[in-house]
DNA sequence: GCAAAATAGCACTAAAATGGTCCTACTTTT
DNA sequence: AAAAGTAGGACCATTTTAGTGCTATTTTGC
């Protein structure tokens, strides 16, 4: 749980390689070749990011593909969409609550609340900093600080 | 993706329940029927539970389960941890990177650093915020801002 | 106009994770 | 000794994920 399933990982990768050079087109085997993933496998996730309009591609004998944006017009959250579509962090949260003890149980609406927040966080994640060609790292610095205020206690133990 | 097993939130739910009246016993079967859940996994996810430490059993005729610690001093981090072992975004990140372009590539590093941040996020919500039995309910409110405020740029588009 | 080089779309298979069940052993109380 | 409970492990079914293969379709170049 709280995983990236392996496509989208190499989603990512074949982007940041794209993210390289934006202007020019690469065909689907060179990447392969640059990033050492299985050929057909390239293939098939260039066609989904195709489909979601993060890659346009070129056909005929100098096709290829490019970044359909610059890379920092792209958000991580984008990239998971594209692979994984919109994704919820439990199915409960949308359903029509059928358990006993719906009035006091908050655990549905707070897994829902957490969930917005990580979107948001993915979201602020550009294609640039995920290929390293931006100067400003992508940082996460003040999510602890600002939790602990929110939730106005110190920090538990795990 | 980003998801909680179905287990994990079972778990929650069994924890919270749990968490009403923190002193009493309960056996694995009243729990099952008061949330619904089938009878056998509520007794697999105990005894994980139990092995994690945020539960303690008693055997026995008048034997049953309760929290091992009170409500605010569990966190969401610690049950997930419990059900499903700590957990990375990738797996390429702890790997050693044989990709051609490691040295331009931060996509292992970003996650890496997202994923930290989320896990203390999840250090950061209490079974009792869970439950719906602390006043104050958890907040994840300035993410957003702060992310801004850290990449210093506007939020993309999707 | 035809061949080559590329992507598009689909269906299919194999493997792994997940969810759930069952059975047997141990412990405590009556 | 019996009953009520948990402990632990083996087991199976289902679903999801990853990967492969085949057949169009489009463009360039000769």
């Amino acid at each position: 749980m709280l995983r990236i399933s392996r496509l989208t990982d190499y989603a990512t990768v074949l982007l940041a390689a794209l993210a390289g050079e934006p202007a020019q087109l690469k065909t689907a085997t060179a990447l392969a070749e640059h990033t050492h993933i299985a050929a057909p496998t390239v293939s098939k996730i260039l066609k989904q990011l195709q489909r979601a309009g993060l890659v346009v591609s070129t056909r005929g004998t100098h096709g290829g593909y490019q970044l359909a944006r610059p890379p920092a017009q792209i958000s991580a959250a984008a990239i998971l969409d594209a692979l994984e579509g919109p994704v919820t962090l439990t199915d409960c949260a949308a359903g029509e609550g059928h358990c006993d003890i719906e009035h006091t149980c908050q655990v549905a609406r707070v897994w829902q609340r957490l969930n917005l927040a990580i979107r948001r966080s993915l979201h602020e994640v550009t294609l640039a900093q995920l290929a390293g060609i931006d100067a400003a790292p992508a940082r996460f610095p003040a999510l602890e600080r600002e939790m602990r205020a929110a939730t106005g206690r110190p920090p538990v133990r795990p």
